[in-house]
DNA sequence: ATCCATTTTTGGTACGACCAATTTTGAAAT
DNA sequence: ATTTCAAAATTGGTCGTACCAAAAATGGAT
């Protein structure tokens, strides 16, 4: 016996609805697939969190893009919780982005395309001119390196990226505002960034290997000194506070 | 302003509910968040869609075991679409695996504790004595490449290894059963597992890697020519059909 | 033909009732 | 006192109705 989502997906398929497309009103839906609206919409939350719907209030429930930007950002959403308890789990996020983005950029300068080199340069000119806001330029950050990863010609590549940048966005999201306003980083981060440019557009490849290594490298040791710091007010902070502690077992 | 979602995994962690715990009935949880039970119980829905949550009828809601294996599996999940219609996507997947599965390598040399270690040599045991039955090699072989990922330390790692494990099973299943099906193959792979893992037991990080590295290069090498023969046989049985086209749009 | 107020449609939420599985309770039997 | 087992209370699952708010469809005035 089929579960109802599995109902759910197997009559949009029957049905040939293509992404976009609207599916019938609920009171409607849930007649024919005779339930209840209450259990239809449990239902389709279910999709919903899974992004293969999206509902507009008002207007209706649709079959979600396939849009590979809304897509990644579910892919690694499951990992969110882990990210905001655990402590060190940046660590772990950097580490992974140091052998991917590495990676990226040497696949970059192999096949980077006059549209991928154009879109490049954008990005660098960017992160540049970003105002001091430092939110402003953690997003031009972030854009800047998933330009190389779209320029890698790598989809998983890109997508797993986008996906690591978000879980450390909700990580050290304090942190990386941090980092944009200790003095001189701004300058480094851009020479930095620069130079990995110049390798990716000159075709170099094992030079732009290199320098997105150095690059993430500084990286994470300015975020180390940041997060150790940060680390250091909390313990003493916590002295001064009783933690109250819950017993939940039965 | 919180979505409900959010203030229900405040709450959880608020109230120090650990994995297994049980939440409060419906009923009293809706009237504490101020919300309808109708709302609240399809915001556990998405939880539950997510795996965060598990609901037993007459029993209650509990936090989910933090059941490692099922949260990643459903990490990657919204790419298997993609998986399954791009033709090239298992190339682009071998070539992250090649990034992040030499790193591991490398970690998991410098990291493994004794535990790691048991393990490493259990799996390298179980994927050598591996009955002939391809899908069981497969299923061994990647517990053989998960248990590196595992001794690295790395927990994002280890999840997304797993996660593309899973797309590339469904990318190229057939071709993966017959990789372990060609003459001499089954044995290289064995000499290579083996060299990675006396590499990571000894400690020799960078050994590690390059074994790692050889490996990889290996299979994709192999899978390139499968993928290659399959293709022409579909372009030869394609050209005795009419492909059959149909126009979803509305 | 265009624009704007009105009506209709449609998703979002709330309340109440009942069913079914589970847990708890408590009395009877040992 | 312990065990056993049936009745009662608890709790998730489903249904139905009513109402609100946003969006879309309608239709008349310009």
């Amino acid at each position: 016996m089929p579960t109802l989502a599995e109902q759910l997906e197997a009559f949009i398929v029957r049905s040939h609805l293509a992404p976009g497309a609207r599916l019938p009103p609920e009171r409607t839906l849930a007649a024919d697939l005779g339930v209840s609206r209450s259990r239809l919409r449990e239902t389709i939350q279910q999709l919903v969190s899974r992004g293969l719907i999206v509902s507009r209030r008002g207007g209706g429930n649709f079959i979600a893009e396939p849009a590979a930007d809304l897509a990644l950002d579910q892919a690694l959403k499951p990992l969110q919780p882990l990210a905001e308890s655990e402590a060190g789990y940046w660590r772990d996020i950097l580490e992974i982005r140091q052998s991917l983005e590495t990676d990226a950029a040497y696949y970059a300068a192999l096949r980077a395309g006059q549209q991928d080199k154009e879109r490049l340069t954008a990005a660098l000119d960017a992160v540049c001119a970003a105002s001091d806001d430092a939110a402003v330029q953690s997003r031009a950050d972030a854009a800047f390196h998933l330009a190389i990863a779209e320029a890698s010609h790598n989809l998983v590549l890109r997508q797993v990226m986008s996906g690591l940048f978000n879980l450390l966005k909700v990580s050290i999201a304090e942190s990386l505002t941090k980092l944009h306003q200790l003095p001189d980083t701004v300058e480094a981060l851009n020479a930095q960034h620069r130079s990995i440019v110049e390798a990716i557009l000159a075709g170099r490849a094992e030079e732009a290997r290199h320098a997105a290594a150095l690059h993430l490298s500084f990286v994470e040791d300015r975020l180390r000194h940041i997060e150790e710091e940060a680390a250091r007010l909390r313990r003493a902070t916590a002295l001064r506070h009783t933690i109250p502690q819950e017993d939940t077992s039965p």
